[in-house]
DNA sequence: AACCCGTGGGG
DNA sequence: TCCCCAAGGGT
């Protein structure tokens, strides 16, 4: 590990700081000029930030911090309500790992976050993206830090044109050389700020960019193309069946498995989702099924799901619990069931 | 080292 | 419509 080494080039460093100074975006998570950054915020919003988009994250941060403002009171928060709260936002691994971290920094760092790098790896849910950009932002500590827009920067920067993921290991060297020991944390804010806003994917603002000149990809006259990227396999569909189980004005409701798609959610009964058409299988139980018009499809990453809705009245088997379908909205089901909420409500169970 | 893990928006 | 993408992490 070498934390301390210098930048290689003040100069760029130097340029988007000043650049960053004039033009950084007010986002609810960030501290302002001057104050001190809040790291349990920091965390919070970083793991929001996970594959999710800023507009997403916006107002579902503001409510978070609303209900659970600190990590004390994260970290005595039922599990249950902090899954249903998460619901919409995907990635449902993160909710359970923030659980976890906020425990953890609760009962094994007497409530504050540790401020290393190391230290903050260590926590469930925090990778090498995450503990370096808690470090940089809430600790001002020095620490590269990479994710997919400091990526696109960095490929760009030093035209790097090996494809991705194997250019990674390149690209957080070259990151390294231009990342400094003073305002490491603004510093890969800016970079942030300026992937997102000047040096996006498809075509990029070099006029407004203020390391232009420095710019490998600029010069050799098509920065649009980097970084390159493998080829993606393509996404399979699966067929399954949701059931639809009514008695007295409620709904069956499952809790899914702690691992696995959609882990620890609250959710409708599946059968198993197969390459084949649908069938009665699992059912919650032996009553008499109709199978709705209506069917929902849903893609996920790495495939797409085809369900048939299956509805019936009845008594249920096994582990569960009674809904009402009144307040499913308050259910905190995935996205997936919701639709499948809106398709029952839209032709009614009869 | 691949593969698994959600969702909503933009072009 | 369809594909790509987003402040990635775990296994």
């Amino acid at each position: 590990m070498d934390a301390k080494r210098s930048s290689v080039w003040p100069a760029i460093a130097d340029d988007l700081l000043r650049w960053y100074d004039a033009h950084r975006r007010d986002l609810p998570w960030r501290a302002r000029p001057g104050e001190a950054a809040d790291p349990y915020r920091v965390w919070l919003s970083e793991v929001m930030l996970q594959q999710t988009t800023v507009a997403t994250v916006r107002p579902r941060f503001a409510a978070w911090i609303a209900r659970w403002p600190d990590v004390a009171s994260l970290a005595a928060a039922d599990e249950a309500a902090v899954m249903a709260a998460w619901a919409g936002l995907g990635y449902y691994a993160r909710a359970r790992n923030l659980v976890k971290a906020a425990r953890m920094v609760v009962a094994n760092h007497g409530g504050a976050f540790p401020s290393s790098e190391a230290g903050l790896r260590a926590l469930p849910g925090l990778g090498a993206y995450t503990a370096a950009a808690v470090a940089a932002i809430a600790f001002g500590e020095r620490a590269v830090v990479v994710d997919t827009n400091v990526e696109r920067v960095v490929a760009r920067l030093f035209a790097i044109h090996q494809p991705l993921p194997g250019a990674r290991p390149a690209i957080r060297a070259a990151a390294d050389t231009i990342t400094p020991d003073a305002r490491a944390g603004d510093f890969a804010q800016a970079m942030m700020d300026l992937g997102s806003s000047i040096c996006t994917v498809r075509a990029p603002r070099c006029l407004l960019c203020p390391i232009r000149g420095a710019c490998r990809a600029l010069a050799e006259g098509a920065p649009e193309r980097l970084p390159t990227k493998a080829a993606k396999r393509a996404r399979p569909t699966r067929y399954g069946t949701i059931f639809w189980l009514e008695r007295d004005g409620a709904v069956w409701l499952v809790r899914r498995p702690e691992k696995g798609l959609l882990g620890g959610m609250r959710a409708l009964p599946t059968g198993p989702w197969n390459y084949e058409p649908p069938a009665l299988a699992d059912a919650p139980a032996a009553a008499e099924w109709r199978m709705l018009e209506t069917r929902v499809r849903h893609g996920f990453t790495h495939f797409e799901i085809d369900l048939a809705l299956a509805v019936a009245r009845g008594d249920a088997q096994g582990e569960g619990e009674w809904w009402p379908i009144a307040e499913l909205d308050g259910a905190g089901l995935p996205t997936l069931f919701a639709k499948a909420v809106v398709a029952v409500r839209k032709e009614g169970v009869a």
